[in-house]
DNA sequence: ATTTTATATCGCAATATTACGATTATAATA
DNA sequence: TATTATAATCGTAATATTGCGATATAAAAT
């Protein structure tokens, strides 16, 4: 196996799972905390600010782009990476319903 | 290699990426909503609510235990889980810090 | 046109994840 | 005590992730 049975789960199930996987490496969350304290944006500059090669850098911006996370333009020789509104939208409306969903119990097991 | 580098990151980024790791996944997504919609707790229901084995949802509880996120009780036979009011707290609270740390901008790339 | 700079992609090795059948452990019941 | 019910663990196969060196690509500068 070591295939996620996608089919038998929700829409949302899978789009939250989704997008949370795509942040739920340090490396990205650095890049994202990096990407945002820069206000506009950033580029190459994630290499030297993390100790991570430049292909490991290149590929975890692959995936926070797949995501629909962040999005790219290129500058010349320089590509600028920023957060793309719409999506930490979603993500963080799906979260806050699913994390407010919780609400604290009178008693449990 | 294969091997993520917790060293070269702060302590709240590898916490964060640890929490979110355990519930980035549809079938885990969807035990913590039974779990939370049943209110108390339940038990090995979630085997027959969502179309996995029985080791497999062991195993999904164990990770979603491990990272301290819900709680089990053995009740005779039976082992009843629950939501780990703390770990949820500390989730929502890290989620809501990073989340919202990014503002719309004025402009960006 | 050649060189430099910045980034993406390829290929690989090490490790992790996902799912499940089979088995084991444990507690309740007969 | 033997049986039954419930859940955990073991072992395994398939696949995914992580990280990196090496190479390729593309724009800018010389």
């Amino acid at each position: 196996m070591g295939l996620t049975k996608t089919e038998i789960f929700t829409p949302e199930q899978n789009e939250l799972s989704t997008l949370m996987k795509a942040i739920a490496h340090p490396a990205r969350i650095a890049i994202l905390q990096q990407i945002i304290s820069a206000n506009a944006c950033i580029c190459g500059d994630l290499v030297e600010e993390l100790g991570l090669a430049q292909a490991t850098i290149s590929q975890h911006l692959k995936e926070l782009k797949n995501a629909g996370i962040i999005q790219g333009t290129i500058e010349g020789v320089k590509v600028c990476y920023c957060i793309e509104p719409k999506t930490w939208e979603l993500l963080k409306s799906l979260l806050d319903s699913f994390l407010g969903s919780y609400k604290n119990p009178a008693s449990c097991c």
